[in-house]
DNA sequence: CGCGTTTTGTTCGAGTCTGATCATTTATGA
DNA sequence: TCATAAATGATCAGACTCGAACAAAACGCG
């Protein structure tokens, strides 16, 4: 016989399973093909090339089509045979704690898994990269992941050094409450996040309305979603005219539990120092106890010191109920498998999608009505 | 060897079912389409394309005209399935342009609508705000529309103003190619946008992978997305370590048709000049009339001057074929649809979601190969 | 080493897709 | 209203593709 030399650069036959799968790279590369032309690339003759195709076409993985096959198209109504491909996926979901915050993002990306018809493992760990890691690869070494959901700790060069493994990893993965970085070129990774400055310069516009003319931040940067906050109460401080300099901004990261009412109590001096008779307090439960230590000093609220928690996970505990800015936790987790999904189904002919979603802002009694001492200076220009 | 001799710029003929794909994608585009259009554009004779159009109306996919095919009216009782249309909204979509990169948008949207069972009325606009305007003003008045999706023009007062107006419409509005800016706070306003500066940037990084070292940017200010495109080329060369001052940046808004070869000679000059081998061109078609130019004047590309081009909507007519960053526009007008269906759905308990999307970089031939003329300095230092 | 099973190749008649011609129908303007 | 030009569909022919039947080769196995 015509010792047939596919023109394969291997001059080896290839075994039926592993021409199809060529056969259907050919096809994803390139949309279509033609009998005529894979047979000669593959070298091997036109017909086992169609009894391929019949085959593929027969499990929808192909739509046949006269002199050769195509990607399955929605046009070919052959495909009657309903959809066997009912191939669950399971997605990992690695989030920094399970009390507080992340467990409505967890509710949100159940039901949706649950709705899309997909498995979701999840697991908690540290706010820090080294454990970050180890927790996906537990994931990973010990469960069939197809795609992964996480938030992780992206502070200093361990926490770039995570996002890159990441990106470098085979399974699609989405972070939930983080961006990536846009220096970082080539990310593939797919995120969801609040728009936390957004929700801060809502409150401080808020406030604002009700005629607060200095407007404080109280923030605790050891949450990763501290400088977004911060930033959105800079910029409206600069939309609203507002000097930053001489607003109180303090930072209660570093303090132990001990520290906490010397620290609030700081707080209040600098506040009556400055004239400032609100403030953005970051970390619902900063809020609460600072709302709690303002009432056991004697300070009223809101009438001397109006208060908008950020978080609103305990802010309706305390007494006075204190406003809040709701991030859309659970819409978090929905968008987020949602995105997985869509990259699951559509693979990576999909662009990288980006989503930012707005908080709202619940109002309660910490923050309504007009300051009872007015600030110095202008007033009373409402709106 | 296949008998005809499609005119499509890719060689390649194309099967049956490709051809009805095509043919449904440009229907979806343009709403309508001429037998005879179609057959020149895809290479085959009429009669073929009369067999095709019957076909897809048999199956409901379209409506016969006299001379064509037109998406399925309600108007056309031969509807043998009859199958109640059922649709659920109704959403308007204004477009600046019905020739340049919105048909893919718009063809997104369409077939994402016919999934989500919504119908979708199109209309073009002038890129100016006051016709945006009237368009909207229009589908509102004479057609009952649950929702908008548009692409405004942004600029100046009128721009912001009518960003207002859109903002206090009674019905979701879901922006296009388009970001409702940060300073504007209460925006409720939803979007989704190809992020161009991630394109250009990723432009910029390819050329200097290829071994540039001048990497210039040829701009065209009349469009909205040129800010983007030149900020992710300022960013990329900042990352890159290229100052932006010694590089040739143009920008050919301002120029009369008479005028072009005369500046795109000026440009020649300035890279010549500044020891530009490669350029980042705004707009395809500029970059499509500059190669040409380029070639004329026996200047080689990508020898001489690499180019890439920004759009992809002509780049693979040109010769040498152009590299260019291709826009996901497809996915932009779905993702649109996606998003004003889900607000319709879920009403304003849902938060505001917006989406950027990552454009993809198709390499061609204008941009692969390393500079034959060596910059001026360090070089070869490629990665 | 020989056998049966599986996979692949060849041949050839039937089937399918495409294009050309021409009579008929339909849209459009005077 | 009629006339003209265009679009349409039927029919036929040509080229190509498809699938069945049979033949040959490769592989697994005792």
């Amino acid at each position: 016989m015509s010792p047939e030399q596919p023109a394969e650069g291997t001059g080896k036959s290839l075994f039926s399973l592993q021409r199809r799968e060529r056969l259907m790279e050919e096809l994803r590369a390139h949309g279509a093909i033609t009998v005529r032309g894979i047979a000669a690339k593959l070298g091997v003759s036109e017909l086992t090339i169609r009894r391929d195709v019949n085959l593929l076409a027969d499990e929808g993985l192909v739509s046949r089509v006269h002199g050769g096959a195509t990607l399955p198209s929605p046009l070919d109504r052959s495909g009657a045979a309903g959809r066997p491909p009912q191939h669950s996926y399971s997605i990992g979901m690695v989030v920094p704690s399970l009390d507080y915050y992340w467990p409505q993002v967890i509710s949100g990306a159940r039901a949706e898994a649950e709705e899309q018809n997909l498995r979701i493992l999840v697991r908690g760990s540290a706010y820090d990269a080294a454990d970050n890691r180890r927790q996906v690869q537990a994931l990973l070494d010990t469960q069939n992941i197809d795609g992964l959901i996480v938030a992780p700790d992206m502070t200093g060069e361990r926490g770039q050094e995570l996002l890159r493994w990441l990106n470098a990893l085979p399974i699609p993965v989405v972070l939930a409450e983080r961006r990536s970085p846009v220096e970082n070129p080539a990310h593939r990774l797919e995120w969801v996040a609040t728009d936390h400055a957004f929700g801060a310069g809502m409150a401080v516009r808020h406030l604002w309305q009700e005629g607060h003319r200095k407007i404080g931040c109280l923030a605790d940067s050891s949450s990763p979603t501290t400088p977004h906050v911060v930033r959105g109460w800079r910029q409206a401080m600069a939309a609203l005219k507002i000097p930053v300099e001489g607003s109180v901004h303090e930072d209660s990261a570093k303090l132990d539990n001990g520290d906490r009412a010397a620290h609030f109590d700081h707080v209040l001096e600098l506040c009556k120092k400055t004239g400032t008779t609100a403030l953005l307090v970051h970390s619902d439960t900063q809020a609460v106890a600072f709302v709690q230590h303002c009432v056991d000093k004697g300070v009223q609220v809101p009438g001397d010191m109006a208060i908008v928690g950020y978080d609103d996970e305990v802010a309706y505990l305390a007494e006075p109920a204190i406003s809040a800015v709701r991030p859309p936790k659970q819409y978090v987790g929905k968008v987020a498998v949602q995105l997985m999904a869509a990259r699951l189904a559509e693979g990576r002919m999909r662009p990288v999608h980006r989503v930012e979603l707005n908080p709202e802002l619940i109002l309660r009694e910490s923050s309504i009505g007009a300051p009872r001492v007015p600030a110095t200076g202008v007033l009373q220009e409402s709106l």
